[in-house]
DNA sequence: CATTGTCGAAAA
DNA sequence: TTTTCGACA
């Protein structure tokens, strides 16, 4: 076990902001662009700056009115301003798309921020080595640059040479497979990256910022040295800021190179044994920090500053933000329910005030019950009031912040019933947290058929354009399929219709369930009128009997469809014809008659007017269609909740790779346990 | 008045 | 648990 057994790979998106409003705006494209957040005051704050305006002089921490300064043509994009305040979610989105992208070349993946992810690639690059014949060509790493090399120099010195060095020829690979990977962000998300490839995170990390734009860097191990002699050290990730200088003064070290010459002794002397072995190895190039596995980030929070004048003096404008925030934070967590299946427990309050002429900030924790906006707004008031109200009932307060963590995943319910009640389907490639053996216990309320690889809704050409390639075919497609199909057409529209949101129990995520149960039980009724379901003999509150009436039809429709699938499965490889019925269709009342039609005839045309990019398929869909384009994407998820498929939707190497690490996960009856594992650490 | 808004990690 | 630091758009 050797330092540099690694292959670890930082891929870095490009200017992430400017790219992503390039790409929803194509007429910036090529022009000197900068995005700024608010600009009442002196044209807004530079958090991002593409590259044609860096040409012009343009940098962050600049003002909008000193941009266009410097460079008078440059585009300035705002931040779309949400309840008064900066709102992020677009780049959250985008960043997300990049990251299901690098997620199908390993689960080994750590997402640092919004558009940067470290990969440990070093199983895919042993795989490569094993499968590959010949030697890597240079054309195979035609945006790759070698760190204090050249390519010519790096592969004359692995095949050429007689020095082939065993690490050296692993960032080689290394880097051939991220140049696809970088190709693959590309194509599927019309962003550029740059990428370092080394043995550990903090090399990695550096040699990615070596070659920008949209360039790839090795840093071998034997270049170190001759990077690290002039390197300052505040270019070492962690040594950028007040330690790093604090370092350089105390040590009397300006680079790296000087850094390396401080012994052992000096270091323990100054600093505790954990950042003195830090520096000493880091100054010889080793870090041995894993690249961990993870998707998704541990807490959420949003805030807002109130600085000088705009300091919050009343209540009446605490509470007003407070709201702003709890609104935020709610409909953010509300979503990341849906898409990782999980809920925070905490929420920490954060405040800083002016006392005596001077900022004080501080932070408090508080239990999260709900996503309520209400009571996060209220809870969220009290603990402001309590610390920050003077005796005479003013504030002085210049920052506000909410930040939920201490996330649980929630229990996982009966896929239909989580349909129906909830609404939600776990999103499994988001998973961080191991499975608990019952969260992979589905109610038997509907027999899931473990054989089922009809993906009603993934055909030859999916709306993901990935091939399906378990999907059966056209000619095989049910009658049932097409009423399923559309049912949920039918159903969404109703959910759209009646905005009514369901109720749900925070705690176990099934409220649904246990709501209707409960709202069926006498004298615990709401003050709505009941009636009873012929089906079920429950007392259904009126409003809520058309969607109950759903529920048993679609029911019946999985159960039939159970059935003819296993009809299918033994007829089809000897007489397709046999067993099912054609695809004859009868279209009647149906708006659409398939939700594959529905979708080429909405979204098929170039859009007009205002887009928004779907962060699941990278489509830009219209706008008035989104809500209807978001409905397609649950009922897949959905659908494939139903249906578990063997093989997960991932890349093949990963399935490879799985398969080779062999033992468990391979066992669970549904995709979700399947995808579970796939993801784990190597450990 | 003034970068701002988010994240993660670790010290205190 | 609270505060501070470092990072990045």
């Amino acid at each position: 076990m050797s330092h540099t057994d690694r292959v670890v790979v930082l891929v870095d998106m490009d200017c992430f902001y400017c790219q992503v409003e390039e790409n929803l705006n194509l007429s910036l494209k090529g022009k000197p662009l900068a995005v700024v957040q608010y600009n009442a005051w002196k044209g807004g704050g530079i958090i991002a700056v593409n590259y044609a305006a860096r040409d012009r002089g343009v940098t962050r921490h600049m003002r909008g009115d000193e941009a266009k300064q410097k460079c008078p043509e440059i585009e300035l994009v705002q931040v779309p301003n949400v309840r008064g305040k900066a709102d992020l979610t677009k780049y959250r989105e985008a960043g997300k798309l990049v990251a299901n992208v690098l997620q199908s070349f390993t689960g080994l993946l750590e997402r640092a921020s919004v558009d940067e992810a470290y990969l440990d690639i070093t199983e895919a690059v042993a795989q490569r080595r094993d499968s590959s014949k010949g030697e890597i060509q240079l054309n195979q790493i035609k945006n790759t640059h070698v760190a204090a090399s050249t390519n010519m120099d790096f592969l004359y010195n692995l095949y050429s040479s007689g020095l082939c060095d065993e690490n050296n020829l692993k960032l080689a690979y290394g880097a051939v497979i991220v140049e696809e990977i970088r190709a693959a962000v590309f194509e599927q998300t019309g962003y550029t990256c740059s990428a370092g490839i080394a043995h550990n995170k903090i090399l990695a990390k550096l040699a990615c910022g070596l070659n920008k734009p949209n360039k790839q860097t090795i840093l071998t191990n034997d270049n170190v040295q001759q990077l690290f002699e002039n390197l300052p050290v505040q270019k070492i990730r962690s040594l950028g800021g007040k330690f790093g200088a604090s370092l350089s003064e105390d040590l009397g070290v300006a680079t790296m190179g000087e850094l390396s010459k401080v012994s052992e002794k000096e270091l323990r002397k100054r600093y505790d044994e954990k950042t003195a072995s830090f520096l000493f190895n880091i100054a010889r190039g080793i870090d041995l920090e894993p690249v961990k596995t993870r998707l998704v980030s541990k807490s959420i929070g949003c805030c807002k500053t109130f600085p000088g004048k705009n300091a919050l003096l009343t209540a009446e404008s605490i509470t007003h933000w407070v709201h702003e925030l709890a609104e935020e934070i709610s409909e953010r967590l509300q979503k990341d329910f849906e898409e990782n299946n999980r809920k925070a427990k905490q929420i920490s309050i954060v405040f800083s005030q002016e006392v005596n002429g001077k900022d004080v900030s501080n932070s408090r924790v508080h239990p999260l019950t709900s996503h309520d906006v209400e009571k996060i707004a209220q809870d969220t008031f009290g603990v402001i009031k309590k610390n920050c109200m003077k005796p005479n009932g003013s504030f002085c307060v210049k920052y506000l912040g909410i930040h939920a963590s201490k996330f649980e995943e929630c229990r996982k319910v009966n896929a239909i019933t989580s349909f129906f009640k909830v609404g939600v389907a776990k999103n499994e490639r988001n998973s961080v947290v191991e499975t608990k053996p019952e969260d992979n216990v589905l109610d038997s309320t509907v027999e899931l058929d473990e054989n089922s690889s009809d993906l009603i809704f993934l055909n030859e050409k999916d709306v993901d354009g990935n091939a399906s390639k378990d999907s059966i075919s056209n000619e095989i497609r049910t009658e049932q399929s097409d009423k399923k199909e559309s049912f949920f057409l039918q159903y969404f529209e109703n959910l759209r219709k009646s905005k009514s949101p369901v109720k749900r129990d925070f705690n176990t995520s099934r409220i649904l369930e246990e709501s209707v149960e409960e709202e069926a039980m006498p004298g615990t009724s709401t003050t709505e009128d009941a009636e009873v379901c012929e089906e079920c003999s429950e007392s259904i509150p009126v409003s809520e009997m058309a969607t109950h009436k759903d529920f048993h039809f679609a029911l019946k429709l999985n159960q039939e469809e159970s059935l003819n699938r296993k009809t299918v499965a033994a007829t089809t490889t000897k007489n397709k014809d046999s067993g099912i019925k054609p695809k004859k269709r009868k279209s009647h009342d149906m708006p659409h008659n398939s939700l594959t039609k529905f979708l080429k005839n909405n979204y098929a045309d170039e859009s007009i007017g205002n887009v928004r990019l779907c962060s699941e398929c990278n489509r830009n869909i219209p706008e008035n269609e989104f809500a209807s384009h978001l409905d397609y994407h649950m009922a897949k998820r959905i659908h494939l909740e139903m249906n578990p498929v063997k093989s997960a939707p991932i890349s093949e190497k990963n399935a490879i790779n799985s398969a080779k690490k062999g033992k468990k996960g391979k066992t669970s009856s549904g995709s979700s346990k399947n995808l579970t594992a796939f993801f784990k650490p190597v450990s």
